[in-house]
DNA sequence: TATGAATGAGTCTTCATTCAT
DNA sequence: AATGAATGAAGACTCATTCAT
């Protein structure tokens, strides 16, 4: 008679509720701009347009609303967004990936999800890890297999393909990351991102792509 | 009580007085391993050896005492130990710098001054602004220097040696600096710097080193 | 959907409803072990198995739920198990209400209803006073009154029954009420019980069970 | 050089310093009127008239701070004020105790510390476990103590000192403390209560004054 | 100059209560 | 009648800053 059902009440929302998507937006914004010690829950429920106790329904606290966050940008948004096909040219596919990972790190808008990872890296050490397993050594690690894939068509020639393909991603970022992060300059135009994409290649080929 | 010495009355204190550096040193600790937000000035006061109140005896806030915190760090550890000498040739001035940059990027026992400054550059621009003009350009903008020195001696063969010098600089930084800032890894042995750097010189000369 | 049965609609919901029923019970559990701040709504919804909402359907705001359940204990739980027999003797009457006593303010199973009205008689005084009324004065009251009947038995030789009988009440405690209250001891078991009853029923008897 | 005395800064206050007094002076007017939970830090900070910070300054949290009230009432206001002289006869011993016994559980001017401790002492079982021993336990054994004494002076026939000490301290209370408790009524006036432990004393005696 | 006690604004978090469905 | 998502007021606690000594 009497009929109880614990899954009525206290639930966590649905996953994907609106609601859950509109905080995170609000989230992200703030977090990605401020920081993590720099965003207060209240200006978060601000931005996003809802109460600070709605906050708290769907996040336990803040950290945990920042690690949804982060793991949100990793997922989602630290994928380069490049297909690596073993059997095409180097020059093409460097510079494709170049160009989609110039994309990542200056994203245009603001708020630097990169930076404000770095940050806190040291006081939440698993956020850290996690972005950087996934953001940076999950897009090298790709990026070192396609190498592999042509140093075995006999167009490259790398002792250690892990650290060619680290190589090349610094070498993407040349002049265009550190303004962006330091300076809050805009993300760098096209052309120039063709243009130092081009040059870390045509460096990159200099040095792997003859026998040495 | 009433003989007042122009020199110690109402004046702020001694711009080199122990006192200061006592506080600075304790400061650049604290905010070097919590970051601006994460420091409280009573850790600070703590770890300084100091009262709060002395604190604001010598910097009239906490934004001011991190300002001089970074400057101090740009000024006396930003700059790199490097004697850069137009007629010594490419690979050896390379590989110093190399290994100097990342000396100053990895500084080993925690406590990093570059991702204190990218945490806070969007919230503090004068500070990022300045921290990357006197370290992360200067230091390029001398690399470059020398690049065209060396251009002219006809070693080098390089359109944009601003490009060059930082494409160098970013390319000493593969595998090093994104694990040691995002996972905490400890600075690098000596010897995977010298290795990494080798590479990155060989990698560099075969691009400008011949004429194209 | 618009058939209204006027004994359903805008009607506040009947006084013995089962689900009226069942948040009485939940919130007994949750206000008798954490008191009246230490108990949540959302908890008390928790344990009743309704959602929230539904409380405001039974009871307008805590402090009505709260003063519902010590309605409840007072009128069902607070009165003492025991018919008063004027012609039963005095010793075996003392003995059967000196034991029901202790079950009622040292009921097992944690969760005393005397603690709780205690701790918030002074913020709630209608509510203390009623608690009092009720299970202690009417306790005393029914004790007191079988105690004339037996002065007037030639029993018992009292001149303020109603001081007697919260003399014995009070004895009846002792060693056994202020652990129980204090250092959270578990009901104290029969043969204390008795032990302890039979002592204070001695104490009594040779106290008014003589002519002085 | 660097002359850090770490105890110069972050120091607890003195111990027995005034503001200190001033903040247990207040917030035990406010917790004993309220109970933990409510009351809140801004109101005893009201009360006491110090900011809220302030008081964290000499108490780490609301529960020390709590705690340091409840051993103060255990400690200075908890023990009776009573000398007991083994040689000194049993009646005038007892209505000493009695009455000041009453003294400590019906305090005047509001603001019951048994009240206070009993309703936390399931949520803070040391501070429950440690006002028992020294106020309750501590003032029985002592009670215990002096009933054996005149138990070997031939003046009392008593088998358990313990249980005959609770039952006589329990039988004072009786129509005294628990309307005090329940129905916020005054202290009982000395009339009353030299009423009250006069018989709870004629009791005592009648039960334990002669051999059985 | 140096101190450290004191402050109060601001932070995260909880929870009684409301209301659209 | 029943739900549970949403709210916002209030609470504990922190910390940059001030000031009398």
């Amino acid at each position: 008679m009497i009929e109880t059902d614990p899954n009525t009440t206290q639930v966590m929302p649905d996953e994907d509720s609106s609601k859950r998507r509109q905080i995170l937006e609000g989230a992200r914004k703030v977090f990605m701009n401020l920081g993590f010690d720099g965003a207060s829950m209240g200006e978060i429920a601000r931005v996003a347009g809802v109460s600070k106790g709605t906050l708290y329904v769907y996040f336990s606290d803040k950290s945990r609303l920042f690690a949804a966050i982060v793991e949100d940008e990793t997922v989602h948004r630290g994928t380069l967004n490049v297909q690596f096909d073993p059997a095409r040219d180097a020059e093409t596919m460097l510079r494709e990936f170049g160009q989609a990972w110039i994309a990542v790190v200056c994203r245009p808008g603001g708020g630097s999800a990169i930076r404000t990872v770095m940050a806190i890296a040291e006081r939440m050490p698993e956020v850290g890890h996690r972005y950087y397993d996934c953001v940076i050594e999950g897009t090298i690690g790709r990026l070192a297999a396609y190498l592999q894939a042509r140093v075995e068509a006999k167009e490259l020639f790398i002792d250690d393909c892990h650290l060619a393909a680290s190589q090349f991603q610094m070498m993407c970022q040349a002049t265009l990351f550190l303004p962006f992060i330091f300076q809050g300059a805009p993300a760098p135009p096209p052309h120039d991102v063709q243009r130092v994409v081009a040059s870390a290649v045509r460096m990159f080929l200099a040095a792997y792509g003859t026998k040495r």
